[in-house]
Parts: C-alpha cells; structure tokens; sequence
DNA sequence: AGGTTTGCTCACTTTCGGGTGAGTTATTGA
DNA sequence: TCAATAACTCACCCGAAAGTGAGCAAACCT
C-alpha cells in the first residue's frame, strides 16, 4: 500500500537512474514557475515589500505574485518579516542564504542563455 | 499589427524589468520539460541511441523520449547523427558544446538541490 | 511467411499551471 | 462617512503540457 505518487513527482527515481536524476528534476520543477525566479531576484535586490513588487512587474497580477511570493517562503528561499499584522499590513521579504545562493546559478544560466541567444 | 504575443511568452520585456528579466524565464522554460536534463544527461554519458535510453528511464515512454529528443536537436543541444536511414534506422545523438556548458549549471543546481535537502 | 528490431509520428485524453474577477480585513486621511 | 491602502485568498476558466494507444517503414532472422 500507499506506493501512491503524486502524479507529476518524479517516479524515475529507480535502480537504473543515474546520479543526476530524481533531485534534478524536482528542482526544476521548483524554479521554473512563471516570474518566480524574477521575484525572487527582485527581493534580492532591495524590493522588499508587496506592492513595490508590484509596481516592479506590470503584467504580473496581485495573485500570482501572491501565490509565488507564498512559495518563496516555503521553499525558504525568501523570509517574511511581519512588521505590522493588522491592515493596512506592513511586510517585508527579505532573501535568505540558500536563495542567494540559488540566484548565483540563475544567473549563469542566464548569462549561459545571453551567450548562445545569437547562434 | 502582430505585436500578438504566444501566450505563454515572457511578457515583461518593459522599461521597468531589470537585466535578470525576459531571457532567463525563456531559459527556465526551455530546461524545465520533464525527462530533458536527464536525457540530455544520459546523452552526455555516452548513451546515444534511442532504444537504450529508452531502457535507461523505464517510466518514460517512447513519445515523450522522441519529443524530448527532437526539442534537445531543436534546441541545439544534442546533434542527431543518421548512420543508416531506412529502418532498421541507426540514428546517433551526441552533446554538443552549448549542451556541455547547460549540463555544468545543472549540475550547479543538482548540488544545490542536495545542499538544501536536509534543511 | 511472419515475428522482431529501430526510431519514430499522429491523434486523443487527462492533468496541471497561469491568469482573471471578486472579496476580505482594518486603519488612516479627506 | 467613505474612499483608499496593504496584502492577500478563493473560486473559476482555459490553454498547454503530459501521458496513452495505435500504427508505420523496411530490413533481418527463423
């Protein structure tokens, strides 16, 4: 019993799977929601409350932001400070170490990307 | 006319994105289809051919193989190299260079990924 | 003659994630 | 008193991605 998987989770994770599968393939699955990791490099670079992030990003609604700031904390990738409780709220993010770390390999992969935009 | 945008785009190409924006969602986009990393992983390794990676990842069918081959040969990350043409057809896949320098970084991120895992 | 192997493609269904509209709490300022 | 503000959450829809079933070409082996 309860060798259940929930659908979507990596189920490679066998015998015959090299090193490189299983965790890979879930922390793609992590970083790769839409606007996330721009969130996240956003709040790194000083932008630490709700509606400034906002105002950072046009096109992104008041819920996505929501749900991947939500998701930051969880994956600890960002804090929520909670200065004030009651409206009108007053709350900071802040990133932590594992965060930075992580954007430190965004980056070259962005920078991976800038490099081969052309060819 | 045609500023039409394929819904699913990066989108917030605007003046008030910062220079991590636009490519690196593009990127994230581009790596993150299940099974990819690892293909092109095991392709890295020396297995070249469609059948024994088919045997390589049990759980993954000969369709999503074929896609996930054909978007890595896309994407010019993998080079298809036909050896016989008619069926039996032998077909060859070998990294190339811009596949090696994505599967550094991926492996920056799969040791990230360990990192964390206790945390 | 028929089964096996190799490397796929097409059509279809199901599942998932992004995006939208509306609603909420409670304080401050006009 | 009423709008505005800050920071959300909930319910819903729809398009895209994942996965499934079937089929195909042509040579080789029995």
């Amino acid at each position: 019993m309860s060798s259940q998987l929930k659908p979507g989770t990596s189920n490679a994770c066998n015998i015959t799977a090299l090193s490189l599968a299983c965790e890979v393939n879930d922390v793609l699955r992590d970083i790769s929601p839409r606007w996330k990791m721009q969130v996240l490099h956003k709040v790194a670079s000083g932008t630490k409350q709700f509606s400034t992030l906002k105002h950072a990003f046009p096109s992104l609604s008041d819920q996505i932001l929501g749900k991947r700031l939500s998701e930051l904390v969880n994956d600890k990738l960002v804090d929520k400070i909670i200065l004030k409780e009651k409206a009108p709220k007053s709350i900071h993010y802040m990133i932590t170490d594992k965060g930075l770390e992580l954007l430190k390999i965004i980056d070259d992969l962005h920078k991976w990307g800038l490099k081969y935009l052309s060819a």
